[in-house]
DNA sequence: ACGCATTTGTTCGTATGTATT
DNA sequence: TAATACATACGAACAAATGCG
């Protein structure tokens, strides 16, 4: 019996409490991936459980989860459970990169280092993340070589608080996608992000270390991801070079 | 009972044959919608009757509604009905186009046609749109402004065959995106597309035609446009002027 | 190698809620 | 108000993939 009119569970602070149960199971489950209760890469409980726990239908979790894996936040797996989704996932290396070689197949790129220092954020840096004016954060500047010619120049900027602890070593340590580090070590996950693209010109050192003309044609692309709840977390700004490479995008 | 052992319904071609029942009736509504049996913005018949007419429950049709829905084929309309989308839908303007002005709110754009004249395709656009060699084909230019000024230069190509009759008179009096001409005149809907996005060097006329210097970055956007079946049936090469307007993208 | 238990995936059926006309 | 159509929720059964003993 469908008993919406008196819900069989508490429903989340920002949902309205008529909305449905599924939707209401979808908060729970969502601030408990927020709280950490179970890890990237880790399996939730099983459907089954999940509906004992809560006092459900099966089929009232599964629709819930059904929203959660299309929003990339779960990744289900027949036969051996539900998963949190994590950055870390064999197929794509750079889950959120959309460059791509002209001539095929996925981008095979090398990465280095170039600065990560701790900073005030700057009043833009800090309008987009959401800081109060002043407040520390992180940048961090790298590089990404393909058959070691620079294609893509980085310049991140992440909040200081929820980023204490990252150094120059961290990162020259770290093997693998810097948005891995981020959820594994200080329990940022990345699950949305805004781009915005431009053509621009090279400024003289840009174009130097592009080994293209000043002034020659840059793609400039301004990321602004989120974690839950829609909260901003990492503005990155990256310059690519797109002679041999380009954004790749789909639109449906 | 589930007798998925032997589907009550006949497959489609391209389904293998143990494909789950959802996924046959999903083959079977592409078909119908493929065929023109309902046309965009028509309704087509409601859950329960394509259940009687499949002989399968509505939960399955359902599910392969849900699927369409989420891939932009289908709309459903709580209480209305599940209707056959269509590029003229109110909210967007401009269903694939990502040209977004820097001061917030939606882009206003004027139109103005450049050209549209009939030749054989050159070879890459022959390559592209799977034509035969020198077989026919249609060239559209046009321009989109903002405030007046140009913001992009379009330029398309088109397979001859399927839109035979597009003329300028044709382009010129029709008033909407072309997108919405394309799928109620010559029956080609485009319902997917792959955009390879580059920064370039404007070219001494496009400088002109934009107010910009010789050798200004601009946005290429080189878009390939398939129907049902991932059938490519419109190249689109765009010059973007990213100004006062961006080319946003959002990552999931 | 085989079978069993677990977990997600598919399918059916039924009842009720909510929006539209 | 009534009829229609999609949306939500429950329950039950079997299929398919996985992992373990």
């Amino acid at each position: 019996m469908a008993e919406t009119t008196s819900p069989a569970v508490e429903r989340a602070e920002s949902a309205p409490s008529f909305s449905p149960l599924y939707q209401q199971i979808k908060s729970l489950l969502v601030t408990g991936l927020e709280a950490g209760q179970w890890q990237p890469g880790q399996p939730i409980p099983s459907e089954t459980e999940l509906a004992a726990r809560f006092g459900v239908s099966q089929g009232t979790v599964r629709k819930a989860i059904d929203e959660m894996a299309a929003e990339n936040l779960l990744v289900r797996r027949q036969g051996k459970g539900t998963f949190v989704a994590t950055h870390a996932e064999a197929q794509t290396q750079y889950r959120f990169l959309r460059l791509t070689p002209d001539a095929g197949g996925p981008a095979a790129l090398q990465r280095r280092l170039l600065d990560c220092r701790r900073m005030r954020a700057p009043v833009e840096v800090a309008r987009l993340l959401a800081l109060k004016a002043g407040e520390a954060a992180v940048q961090v500047r790298r590089l990404l070589l393909a058959d070691g010619k620079p294609v893509v120049l980085d310049d991140l900027w992440l909040p200081g608080t929820a980023f204490k602890g990252l150094t120059m070593e961290r990162l020259e340590a770290w093997r693998g996608p810097l948005y891995r580090l981020f959820e594994a070590e200080f329990s940022v996950r990345m699950i949305r992000a805004e781009e915005k693209i431009r053509a621009v010109a090279a400024a003289p050192e840009e174009a130097a270390l592009f080994g293209v003309a000043p002034g020659a044609p840059l793609l400039s692309v301004e990321r602004l991801s989120y974690t839950y709840g829609d909260r901003p977390v990492e503005l990155r700004r990256g310059l690519y070079h797109t002679a041999a490479h380009h954004y790749r995008n789909e639109l449906g």
